[in-house]
DNA sequence: CTGTTAGCGCGTTCAT
DNA sequence: ATGAACGCGCTAACAG
């Protein structure tokens, strides 16, 4: 099926039947009314790679998440929809396992033109794929890491500002009163971890809090591994802190467990800020005080920039959120 | 860009040049490897569409569901791209937002080549799209739906048995010495929710127990709902029920809250049982017993059913899963 | 082993 | 208003 073949069926040529049928240039009344009249008995349907071939645009974007298991890119998933899908395009998405090499696929998809561009949440950003990124030289985002960025780059950054998340975490405790707070955060080699551990000291400095590296656990985000780590963590310690931070509300729920187990009543015993802000932070008792970092949004704004980029502006740019301190029962006085 | 440049600037053929770059057929080494590196100083990168266009194949699948934002389909996506991506596939999410309008204007996308295949979690399934799809001739598996199926049929299906998910729910509460169970579920002019009240029929019917269309409370599946609901039930009736079923984890909880407030226990004053065993019934106290539908398998099955249509299978199939109860606190004696 | 050539299906320019 | 002809970039059949 082609237009060829209603062409030979109508006996007009092919450039008046693709007149016809894509609505633009002259066409007169009458054949028109029998062009499509006749593509319709033989079911025809355009060749979507035959106009991308031809027009050179896809309407398909590629996101790219490290884990697709992992709930917290779900609202950043649905914010790069949102506006993607007002706009006509079509999202994929791309599971990159945290793994270089699966990114460096996914630019190289960008490259074939198998989409217009791409947003993408780097696990570990560095030189090797910005740099791909720039060899393509096609519209890109980057979301959640911020690198390097020069003017005339391809390619924009949306990010949160963890360092600010950490402070207003941290100070919260403060302010009602806490002196000892213990942080439970991912592997410090990871840019979110370092940077939030930077933010927790900026505000024990502040507030002359001595510093104690011993009381920061780092965990891997999962439930397990932190209520492992807080267990373990109270039969070598008094509870002599009055505060946690916890990185993520799964985290908080493996700490709340462990009070559970041990007797120890939060807000009471200490006082618990987490980060996140999941429909469990509401649901959990006592409710989790707890910041939200607005992954929507994130995924909003990171589809926003890339439509402009497909609408024609070139210079760089980037866009920094602010998060947000939920207060909740977890850290009431 | 293309193999055209490539053949100007080292002089050999198109066909020399495409045969060197894909592999396929003969080159010699020298040229090989001449073309190759010409191509990469020249920065080559195939051009999908052109591919497409020869290969009549995309290498994408589209997996329509009617609501991104519905955490419920979260497992169900991983499930989909989880084989599609050993498979070489990329996933394309498409949010048809419970409109049937949505619903053609994706199987159109199957029919103009788009993508090889879809698989679609149709909200009302109906004679319109399944004849739409029916007319394109090409890959298609459906999700959660079961309408009327022929050999020569070009789509599949994968479905829960919701009857018997019911059934377990209440035949559970039954056994554990339960009179008289209300039953919160969706609206009855959905699929899902009428076979879920007739499993629920089913039970009451086989261990004679009256049935009381007034204890059967229609809700949206959401939270708020379920806690609206369930409050103005109790101000207009006494708490002489000893069991509650739930159609998802999400009115659960909204029946809990109600609880706590005007201080009726669970599962001292009635048992309850919900569907979809989500993190959350693992996670509230107390913990929920409930229904698992195994949307990862079904997601997973979907995949597996279409790409065997994309490997040459002609005739249609189904496959019904099984759900799973999961017992916990919520249901103890 | 290599080169010529012919599509794939569409959009578009350029005559008429 | 209409039709002939070309090009988008790649693959593959065919001849040499």
């Amino acid at each position: 099926m082609s237009i060829y073949k209603i062409a030979a069926k109508t006996g007009f040529s092919v450039s008046t039947v693709a007149r016809a049928l894509s609505g633009t240039g002259y066409c007169s009344k009458e054949k028109k009314k029998i062009i499509l009249q006749v593509a319709k008995e033989m079911n025809y349907k355009p060749n979507h790679a035959a106009k991308e071939l031809r027009q050179k645009e896809t309407k398909r974007i590629i996101f790219g998440i490290p884990e697709i298991d992992n709930p917290y890119y779900f609202k950043m998933i649905q914010g790069v929809n949102s506006l993607l899908e007002e706009h006509g395009y079509i999202m994929m998405i791309f599971n990159t396992k945290k793994q270089l090499k699966k990114e460096l696929e996914m630019i190289d998809l960008l490259a074939q033109k198998y989409c217009d561009g791409i947003i993408l949440v780097s696990h570990d950003f560095s030189e090797t794929n910005v740099n791909a990124i720039r060899e393509t030289n096609r519209p890109a985002v980057i979301l959640n890491r911020y690198l390097d960025q020069r003017p005339d780059d391809n390619f924009d950054y949306v990010y949160n500002n963890h360092i600010q998340a950490m402070e207003f975490a941290t100070e919260h405790l403060v302010q009602r009163g806490c002196k000892k707070i213990l942080l439970f955060t991912g592997d410090q080699s990871e840019q979110t971890s370092s940077e939030r551990t930077q933010g927790y000291y900026n505000v024990l400095r502040k507030y002359n809090i001595p510093i104690d590296k011993k009381i920061i656990l780092n965990g891997d985000y999962r439930k397990d591994c932190a209520y492992e780590v807080f267990k373990k963590f109270l039969r070598n310690n008094p509870v002599d802190f009055d505060g946690i931070v916890t990185s993520n509300d799964m985290m908080a729920l493996g700490v709340l467990d462990v009070c559970d187990e041990v007797g120890i009543k939060v807000p009471d015993n200490f006082k618990l800020v987490s980060f996140d802000n999941t429909d469990m932070a509401n649901i959990i008792k006592p409710k989790l005080s707890s910041i939200d970092l607005h992954e929507y949004e994130l995924g909003r704004k990171g589809s926003e920039l890339l439509l402009e980029r497909l609408n024609g502006r070139v210079t760089a740019t980037n866009y920094t959120l602010t998060p947000t301190l939920y207060v909740r029962q977890s850290s009431e006085i």
